[in-house]
DNA sequence: GTGCTAACTGAAAATCATTTTCAGTTGGAA
DNA sequence: TTCCAACTGAAAATGATTTTCAGTTAGCAC
């Protein structure tokens, strides 16, 4: 389960944000997707069906999305950052493929032990942390012994 | 101990790569320092040394250098890299404060357990991972109880 | 050493994601 | 209904990175 449109809208009025038909198309538009989108995907989706609204408008909405803590920006390589809905009370990570870029999910990942001996021995105050692995899909790995 | 400037350029002519004085130059200026540096950063301490290097050489340079392992490229959130000598058979994963961008490297992760999880359940080949932890640093930290 | 060629170089231009600016619009509290 | 801070889109600005191109050079073959 990801947020609902009602619970992001009531905390966008909560922090003093107004609610637009620009800000409702967007986020109906990521909480419909699964998969993670650039802020040029997500404008083209959303456009589909609100034609009009502006790119501008888009990383405007992420960004205040991201600050509120309902979806997570992900920097996979090259210079592109996506988003993605996060469930609420679980943060998850990533597994990409190299090749062909694909992401799959996954939530757990069990560094506590290692987050509480590094903050023991930096004094940093751990807010959280970035897991990603890299590898080779099945299917990229297949058309890799044929070529 | 990081890898030595005579391995690093037998392993460039190996692969047809040509040892110009620039090239020379750049590995030089990235085995002397520890920290991660931006590629504007190198650019700027080579040519401390070695004026006149443009710098497209110096992202050319990176660029060949990550693709043999030579040095690791690391995303810390922005539209920002940075890169650092890679120690031979070691890898290493940040702590990074998220006010003043100060990196802490560490090298035990311990998530192999996790890896081949995720391999068999997936049928991923996994290559490697980033792992990275954010937070604030004892210094940040106490600027921001008084201010 | 000399010649040769593919690899390399720097400068300038191009690209591309992202941010800023600005003038006009609007949500929603009073 | 009024009003203003927050919001919007377009265009311009920014900043990192990549491409293009014409000239240079490393290093192999002779």
């Amino acid at each position: 389960m990801v947020y609902s449109e009602k619970k992001i809208e009531s905390a966008l009025r909560q922090h003093g944000y107004k609610i637009t038909p620009q800000r409702r198309a967007i986020i109906k538009g990521i909480i419909k997707s699964r998969e993670h989108l650039t802020p040029a995907a997500i404008h083209e989706r959303v456009c589909r069906e609100h034609p009009g609204i502006g790119l501008v408008t888009i990383y405007r909405t992420l960004e205040t999305l991201t600050e509120l803590g309902f979806i997570c920006e992900m920097h996979a390589g090259g210079n592109c950052r996506s988003y993605l809905m996060r469930r609420p009370s679980e943060h998850h990570h990533h597994l990409i493929c190299s090749d062909c870029g694909k992401v799959i999910d996954f939530t757990d990942c069990d560094l506590g032990e290692l987050e509480r001996r590094l903050s023991r021995e930096t004094s940093f105050k751990i807010n959280g942390h970035l897991l990603e692995f890299l590898g080779q899909c099945r299917q990229c790995r297949k058309e890799a012994v044929i070529g």
